[in-house]
DNA sequence: TCTGGGGTCCTAGGACCC
DNA sequence: TCTGGGGTCCTAGGACCC
């Protein structure tokens, strides 16, 4: 990283929100609410959500009793997941180093310009995105990672949508720091908020104007280099490739408590065939698995149970029916009769990178070659036909754990047949 | 009745080795 | 009564992110 250059935050206003109004546009202006799976909670809310004193994370059922007029739509992540893609190849254009971040959020690692001239091609990203996606995004820039969030926190307010934190001069900065709450500080959560409060570290400023080498040893090198970024010194790098990533989770909860055996094997030997999907896409391959299942935690009248298995595999595998098995044999020695279960999950870990010939000694390379091409030819399917078109007889039919999503919105970038169903509505 | 899902990094402590 | 030191590897748990 070069001294001459900042770093810029792009960030999609209200991303789910804001997705599900690109394509239904009487949904501007409105308080519409995205939820989670099962309709569980709110994870995002148009300006005007906010503006009624929705939060995020809030149980809808119970935000929904309380403010009146609120609209909803059950989470979409294939259309959101599309349309971030196009944001983070139009951001990609104006900049030679682009992180995406997360879903709705990338960093750009830009020349330090004059500061009118990288306004202006900040401004016309903005514009871009906007007209080639319908998308409204805020950009924040700053010397370093943690401060081009702040801007970016700022930028939201500003009409422009752009803010640049040198543009502040010296004690204008200092003032703006201290009317940030360490908690609005990217990587400062609730407990270490309240644990730098107590030592009397209450805002930006001060943790900034901490001894480093006192934060270091009170907390961690994380925090003290969040503190370092905040006086400018750059200590977070943007990550440009994607790190191969080191476990798979799929996990649900059921949209209602399920009892029996065969329904809970269903469920997790659907959740495998999903996570063996992932492992195959990106060319990995695991070493363990290992399986959970929970009762509902917040039933304090029934019995509660979390069990969990872990099982080490012979060798790496990505195939779905080896898989199968092993997580059908965990299930076994972790189910208990009588427990009334809402959630379950597979977690794959120790991932390589496929292809692997080393195998065990107990392994039939012909059979496994056969399994190759039955899990391409299955993904292809499901790729092509939709999910779980093919899949495991043991993974169920009617699926009476399945998830509620009662008002979830067409697919319609990557869909055409319910491209039809958003024009009948 | 209804309360999400999927990740990463850091640290402390135990096991083990020489 | 006294009871090494230092290194690595692994795991569990805590904290954070969106």
């Amino acid at each position: 990283m070069s001294r001459s250059s900042v770093f810029a935050l792009v960030d999609v206003n209200n991303f789910y929100a804001s997705c599900e109004a690109v394509f239904e546009p009487r949904l501007r202006g409105t308080a519409l609410c995205v939820l989670s799976n099962n309709d569980g909670c709110v994870v995002a809310r148009s300006k005007e959500a906010k503006a009624l004193g929705v939060k995020m994370g809030e149980p809808w059922h119970l935000v929904r009793a309380r403010v009146p007029g609120l609209i909803h739509r059950s989470s979409n992540y294939e259309l959101y997941g599309d349309l971030s893609a196009c944001v983070m190849r139009i951001a990609a254009q104006f900049a030679p180093h682009v992180e995406c971040y997360s879903i709705d959020e990338c960093f750009l690692e830009l020349e330090q310009l004059q500061q009118i001239e990288l306004a202006g091609e900040l401004l016309e990203l903005r514009t871009r995105i906007r007209a080639w996606t319908g998308l409204p995004v805020s950009v924040g820039v700053g010397a370093t990672k943690t401060l081009a969030k702040l801007a970016n926190d700022i930028a939201k307010g500003m009409p422009a949508g752009v803010f640049h934190w040198e543009s502040l001069q010296g004690q204008e900065r200092d003032r703006r720091l201290e009317q940030i709450h360490v908690s609005e500080i990217w990587g400062v959560g609730a407990r270490l908020a309240r644990r730098l409060t107590e030592l009397g570290i209450h805002s930006a400023s001060e943790l900034a104007a901490a001894d480093l080498a006192r934060i270091r040893q009170h907390f961690s090198v994380t925090l003290a280099r969040t503190a370092a970024e905040l006086r400018g010194i750059a200590c977070v790098p943007l990550v440009e490739t994607v790190p191969v990533r080191q476990q798979v989770m799929v996990s649900r909860s059921f949209g209602r408590e399920v009892m029996t055996y065969e329904s809970l094997l269903e469920s997790v030997l659907t959740f495998l065939a999903r996570a063996a999907e992932k492992l195959r896409a990106e060319g990995l391959a695991a070493q363990q698995l290992q399986l959970f299942v929970s009762s509902n935690a917040f039933r304090e009248d029934h019995v509660q149970y979390v069990g969990g298995k872990a099982v080490a595999l012979p060798a790496p595998s990505n195939d779905t029916l080896e898989l199968a098995s092993a997580a059908a044999a965990a299930l076994r020695s972790c189910y208990r009769a009588g427990i009334r279960y809402k959630k379950a999950g597979v977690l794959l870990r120790g991932l390589v990178v496929t292809p692997l010939e080393q195998g065990s000694l107990l392994d039939n390379l012909r059979r496994r070659r056969l399994r190759e091409r039955l899990n391409t030819a299955v993904d292809a399917v499901n790729e092509r036909y939709g999910r779980d078109t093919v899949r495991l007889a043991a993974s169920g039919i009617d699926r009476e754990w399945g998830m509620r999503r009662a008002n979830v919105s067409p697919r319609y970038t990557t869909r055409w047949e319910e491209i039809a169903i958003a024009h009948a509505r």
